[in-house]
DNA sequence: TTGAAAGCGCTAACAA
DNA sequence: TTGTTAGCGCTTTCAA
């Protein structure tokens, strides 16, 4: 069996109790049965056992994280950013990755009934209230990131003011019949994107055309995110024929990369017969030379799990709510800028 | 505080042992019985403290899984496959990611000792010979993906095969002067490729020029597997002029994104002036049409989640070693096939 | 400053 | 078939 506190207290010559006193440096310890509780506990490679201790602790050490299937660089990101965070601070991350976003609330009640972690990490998922209540009742800290609770920390991407920008930038490059690619609107970061875009054309004395305006998740089997939902979705825009807009604005990278597609194979240009303005930033919009709003996600993942941590010490912390600006960066799918590196947008010169 | 077994027990009106047995579905118990607890513990919203229970089952319901710290598909991929296989068997994921190789024996010795999950998976990473003895000796079950153990479970991609065929596709292409772009060789895949890498030239009777290899380790600040790596060892390839080769075999994808734009920033197209084959098929591979040796991730993870399972059931199995071939995903970057919807190999028509 | 003992919430052996 | 109790390995009173 592995080594336990009475081990190191028989080879110590001591009880459990000081032993356990030497490792929580507790004041009530006279130093020199501590130095040697110490000695005998390296000697023995002793460890506390986590379970054991978390009971009598009543703390485990672990955060749960919640996201929804990760594919793509966005949850790569964050969780990156995340994990790096979190073991600065000693603990450790339980994945609990969620394939239908009406199980988040029966895996959050597992999650709490299970005791097993000290907190949760919510990434784009929406908490149904109920739980919400149950938590706050509970006590045990949850904090969104990607997402915004009013009873709930919230760490969240401007979405709104982002797209206002994207948009903004298509009119400023002379566009005028533009078009927008979204994903369900149930999902909050789609709904605000295309509030900002929307606000964006009213701003600019821009009609409105509800025609151009394709929920990609209508056009496709799988549900809005998507390299696919963004192919169909540009064919749809493309079928518009001589009304069809000459910028789009695309509420995710991944989208705009079956879009990209579905303009070339119509044998049309990026950005001469269609400029695209994306939305994330994600590794592949450098490679596709995609202009597109830039999201601070290391940043928010780090603020995120450093107010959770503190909640954890401190659970009388009011709720605080912190939105990220994006960044608009420029690269050619609107023809603001020729001189980069990646000019992959048009095919091959064949 | 939350319900307890005591509270089940006393709203049943029965004894606490009742309740456990209730719950764990031991024969020793009269049906009526067992209904009335259960009705009770769905009324009480009852679930057992995964601590308390662990502590006394000695099992935990956690895995640990460990991994260079993530970056790219490679990753990703693994671990939505890992995570979705887990979570059948009803096992929790905790995450250890690994910033520094070095730091894999500690972070493991600290796993072992913490005793806080019930099975390791290790990803890539090479384990020291030491911590694989104390793993034998604790119990504790260790499984490796994308590595490779005498003593341990192991699931592996088969390198060298899928390299030989690589190179052996080059040198089908009608490529004699054949380059390759490789990381640290202390990477056992990297090794791996490498000498199937040349033991297709050999039987080819192609003449082995040590100067077409490039370690990418050594031309950049960061090691081995990253864009910027692959994109400084394809100027040095370059540099070679005349003699430079015609088709490069890159050990994997993501240095090849970084290769691709090196050989388009010297004025070069692919695959007419530089062939190139890839590794690993990464999402990116597509976009940019790379040929390239796909990975069968998602088999091989589900296959070492099993496996781990099996032998946390049972941990008097004997070693399994299991590798799972490539194959040859030909896109347009060796100019073997350029009807393929991806064409953006050769910049921009300006 | 220290040791002994209760308790964290559960399972399983032992009695009844 | 059931209730009682002794651990699981730790922390933390309470006495000494």
């Amino acid at each position: 069996m592995a080594v336990t506190i009475y081990d190191v207290a028989r080879y110590a010559g001591v009880g459990i109790g000081t032993v356990s006193r030497a490792m929580n440096n507790s004041p009530r310890i006279k130093p020199e049965t501590k130095a040697r509780i110490q000695k005998a506990i390296r000697e023995l490679k002793y460890r506390p056992h986590a379970l054991a201790r978390g009971l009598a602790l009543q703390k485990t050490g672990l955060v749960a994280i919640l996201l929804p299937v990760f594919t793509g660089y966005f949850y790569i990101e964050l969780l990156k950013a995340i994990q790096q965070e979190i073991s600065q601070h000693d603990y450790d991350l339980v994945l609990y990755s969620i394939t239908r976003s009406d199980r988040t609330g029966p895996c959050l009640r597992r999650i709490l009934e299970e005791r097993r972690v000290d907190g949760v990490l919510v990434l784009s998922l929406q908490i149904p209230d109920a739980v919400v209540q149950l938590f706050r009742r509970s006590g045990l800290p949850v904090v969104l990131a990607d997402g915004m609770h009013e009873k709930l920390d919230s760490f969240f991407v401007e979405n709104e003011q982002g797209a206002f920008e994207a948009a903004s930038y298509l009119i400023a490059m002379g566009h005028s019949r533009i078009g927008m690619i979204d994903a369900r609107l149930s999902s909050p970061p789609a709904h605000s994107r295309l509030i900002g875009f929307r606000r964006a054309l009213a701003a600019h004395h821009i009609q409105w055309d509800p025609g151009r305006l394709v929920i990609s998740d209508t056009v496709s089997e799988k549900d809005g995110f998507n390299r696919e939902a963004g192919y169909e979705a540009m064919k749809h825009l493309l079928a518009l024929k001589n009304n069809r807009p000459t910028g789009v604005f695309i509420s995710s990278d991944i989208q705009a990369a079956g879009a990209v597609q579905a303009v070339r194979e119509a044998g049309l240009g990026i950005p001469d017969d269609m400029a695209i303005v994306g939305f994330d930033d994600i590794e592949l919009a450098e490679y596709l030379g995609l202009t597109t709003m830039h999201q601070p996600l290391s940043e928010m993942g780090g603020m995120a799990v450093r107010r959770l941590i503190e909640r954890i010490e401190n659970p009388d912390l009011p709720v605080l709510r912190r939105g990220f600006d994006t960044r608009l960066v420029v690269r050619q799918s609107c023809g603001g800028n020729r001189t980069g590196a990646s000019q992959s947008l048009n095919g091959a010169r064949s």
